[in-house]
DNA sequence: TTTAGTTATGTTATAACATAACAGTAATTT
DNA sequence: AAATTACTGTTATGTTATAACATAACTAAA
């Protein structure tokens, strides 16, 4: 089971996660002759900057203020665009929301463990699962050809039979 | 496998679907002294008017049709509301509509087969793969609460594998 | 090194989806 | 019938996403 759960559900150096995250980002686009302009890099790195989703809008603030001049929302959706296409980022379709893929690499299908209390995002790549879904598709004579997967509760520090401090802002980045 | 994928890939007579999701909705709320009220009907029986979901504004266009009147936004919200809170209809997170649940009584939780080609969706329950989303959960100490499963791709109909007749327009209701 | 082709961004407007807030009406209970 | 609750009507607005067209930046020949 491939996952980032971990990582996301406990404090960690969160700058490895973004500089991670980033340097794929350049060698990938260097590698497939694409171009990671500022626009998509900063929006990559606002997506990075926490293990919580943010929408179209958030980006729109949070971009403008580091740019210091206003930005148009076809701005922030074609970085989107860019970003979701090369697979550096995921959307949630439950959210209306946008956050760094942890494993840009593998040719996994995901599923998103979403926190009901801290809105943090976890994901979980599990082949059993993925060959369960194949086989009910085929049943069925369903040609599968993507999937969204999202699963909402409480993360290990929201979960009230869980001791730990919880809820809101745990700085795990 | 509990599935209405048969059904909704099939031609047939689509009049006992709408019938039998009509007559469950008024034995329920007469049950759990719940009012359907004309809109609230009329919303259940638009969403089961066929195999694809609607919009809320597709809803508010037709609704208005059949009213002679104009219907407002909050009108088809709320009906909608009603009718996913007391299990007769789901929301289609990634595209935002709505669509007839073909099991309201069932505890079931729902992966949808939704097609790319014709736009129909299919429901089906799968107590393995729930079981292994739960095992998932668990080893990430995630407590789930909720899921969104929605699969894309093709149905029978509009696979170009099947010699059949194809696409955009099949008549199954 | 202009020119043309392509890709990316800026800008304005608007489409599409969803809810807040408050007034009024209908059903139900007392 | 008055009080209470549940539902609907209405206006306005919030939120998410895209269309359409203009301009700028990069790339690759001529």
């Amino acid at each position: 089971m491939l996952t980032n759960a971990k990582l996301v559900h406990q404090p960690h150096d969160h700058r490895r996660c973004i500089n991670a995250a980033l340097a794929y980002a350049k060698d990938l686009c260097e590698a497939e002759n694409l171009r990671l302009t500022p626009t998509r890099e900063s929006v990559l790195r606002l997506l990075w900057q926490s293990h919580r989703p943010l929408g179209a809008y958030q980006l729109q603030d949070q971009l403008a203020k580091i740019a210091g001049k206003p930005i148009a929302p076809p701005t922030i959706y074609r970085a989107v665009e860019f970003l979701l296409k090369v697979g550096l980022i995921h959307r949630i379709a439950s959210l209306n929301a946008y956050i760094g893929c942890p494993f840009p690499n593998s040719d996994h299908s995901n599923i998103f463990l979403i926190c009901n209390g801290c809105g943090s995002v976890a994901e979980v790549a599990l082949s059993s699962i993925n060959g369960l879904l194949q086989r009910a598709c085929e049943k069925t004579n369903f040609t599968l050809q993507d999937q969204s997967l999202e699963l909402f509760g409480l993360c290990p520090n929201c979960s009230p039979d869980d001791e730990a401090t919880s809820n809101e802002n745990p700085d795990n980045g």
